[in-house]
DNA sequence: TTGTACGCGTTATCAT
DNA sequence: ATGATAACGCGTACAA
């Protein structure tokens, strides 16, 4: 049997009130008293019982994290942060993943009902939610690091993420400025409809700018295996269907960087170097493409930023100290081994 | 207010004792009023709460996953499925982190009091445990891709992991059979006890075996950062010391493969050549080993199938089917573009 | 300052 | 087959 507040009410010789008073750090008790208590506390190693807690203030401490490809090397640093930060505010942490054709809304929605749960962080997924789908959320979210597309530019709304559209703008850019014109691009499949639709956008404004008309040609993606999207088998899948196409180019830019790194090896494979044949480009900054070889030119996310600030804005959302907030972050070029000047 | 169990008892007009009967699929009920009441649940979109539901039950169906060195990807695609296999069996899955100089077992009493969990994996550390302490913990657990020590043998310890000694003999014995005598280690700091330790273990012995006396010069490991082992930046680090030490070798074993592949990058960046200059090799068979350029020779630890496997013992615990299990999953050796022969 | 008593939502026991 | 009710451990309004 775990010793429960009774127990220390029996022994200390108080009623279990004043042992809740005591834990709970109420105003209203005799600092002996309470001394004695907490010693008990210590001696008998009594933890108060979560789930009665929970039930007696009919909320939990719980914050969820519904992620969607949990699999993204990405997403595993933004957890470790996630992951320090609630556990140093003295909340629990519930990971969820959500399959890539689920309803992220009607999962959380579920969770919330099911955990009572105090918050929710979304990663990753698409988001594209209507307004009343989103009101059905009764305790405060916040979307971490995923692009938020047009359609849902609700003031209300909580984000945290780099600007897609601009950064790969910038990288894009870069890559024409190093004097490249014909430059592929590895993009999402064109239901995606967040992130990889931004992205894409950022590459042909790029492009546009710099006097180069896009051409559909240079646009590639995988129909199948949607669900490893932002994998380097998809990306070495559509750079392998690129190459043998005899499509003509000098420079590629993938949007995430485990595509590049999947794109990097299909060249090398095909025989190849990269960047004397081809320049590769990437996006987020994750250590493997900083020690690739050649390492890899990219948009660093700053995801500790991003993450850190993603758990403060979501506790400020919790005591109501706000209703909402947009945070855009900076992302960082990070000029590798893998681009060159033509 | 949310739906509880009395809103469908008064809805359907019945009991409360016939609802819970109803949702909990118990015997005695009858059919039709049983089908009235699932449709009513339906229809009001009523989702028990679960913190009653585990007060009363005084155990919750929550599983945590201690996990030590959460930043280690080849640990996300365990993750995947422990998260997977776990929600298929409708319990819940609870992530905590356990810093580098946290004692495990602590905090799993700690969780398994305030949580009242049902069940516990821990994921890395080097758990030297005695059985005394190990015997504090009253419910099932088990220890995941944990190379276990000789100094815990106890019989009712499960465990799942591959037999790192056995494994990391066979990647360094395949070396010597390309010819190679001088090969260099990359492995933990000499506290490590556990999979560093027989990893160390598996590579003098496969040097002895093949003639070859192992030379200290040759072990290499980094005194700082120790937080940061089986990290790219640690097998950089020590690669690079190696190199500048001027000591001659023609291999290199990494007890992990981002060890690896952070010592291919200092070798590269010390103008060398992989494999024309020096071998290198791996150990976990992560999907960045594959995609690197060279393709890295590792040992391919069969996560998935580790994964479920640790799943499935933990359930069988639970169940009280059995009361310990050991199993150990085999390696491949996968022979990448990063090894040649001499 | 401290104690008493109720209720949170659920399951299980005992009647009926 | 169904209903009434106690109990799970805790927090709190109210009384003392």
């Amino acid at each position: 049997m775990e010793t429960t507040i009774k127990d220390i009410a029996r022994i200390c010789g108080v009623a279990v009130s004043t042992v809740s008073r005591a834990i709970n750090n109420h105003p209203d008790i005799n600092e002996e008293t309470k001394a004695l208590i907490m010693q008990t506390v210590k001696d008998y190693h009594y933890l108060p019982n979560n789930s009665a807690r929970n039930l007696k203030r009919s909320e939990s401490n719980t914050i969820a994290v519904l992620i969607k490809g949990i699999g993204n090397p990405f997403f595993s640093n933004i957890l470790k942060v996630f992951e320090q930060e609630i556990q140093n505010k003295k909340h629990s942490f519930l990971l969820h993943r959500v399959e890539e054709h689920e309803d992220e809304i009607e999962v959380a929605l579920m969770l919330e009902k099911e955990k009572r749960l105090k918050g929710i962080i979304f990663l990753g997924g698409y988001f594209l939610h209507t307004r009343e789908s989103l009101d059905k959320l009764k305790i405060p979210y916040i979307l971490s690091t995923g692009g938020v597309s047009d359609t849902n530019e609700t003031e209300t709304l909580s984000c945290v993420s780099v600007d897609d559209y601009l950064e790969s703008y910038k990288i894009v850019d870069y890559l024409c400025k190093l004097g490249h014109k014909r430059i592929a691009t590895i993009a999402a499949p064109p239901m995606d409809e967040n992130i990889g639709k931004l992205r894409l956008k950022g590459y042909k404004c790029a492009l546009k700018d710099n006097g180069v008309e896009p051409d559909q040609g240079l646009i590639c993606y995988n129909v199948e295996d949607t669900d490893q999207i932002f994998s380097m088998e998809y990306g070495y899948a559509a750079a392998k269907k690129l190459l043998e196409s005899g499509t003509d180019f000098t420079a590629l830019f993938a949007i995430s960087d485990s595509i590049a790194i999947g794109a990097a090896k299909a060249i090398f494979d095909s025989g190849k170097k990269i960047p004397d044949d081809y320049s590769v480009a990437g996006f987020d900054g994750i250590d493997y493409a900083k020690y690739y070889q050649p390492s890899i030119t990219t948009i660093r996310q700053p995801i500790e930023d991003m993450a850190a600030e993603t758990i403060h804005i979501l506790f400020d959302l919790m005591d109501g100290k706000i209703t909402g907030a947009r945070k855009t972050f900076q992302g960082e070029l990070v000029i590798g081994q893998s681009t060159r000047a033509l």
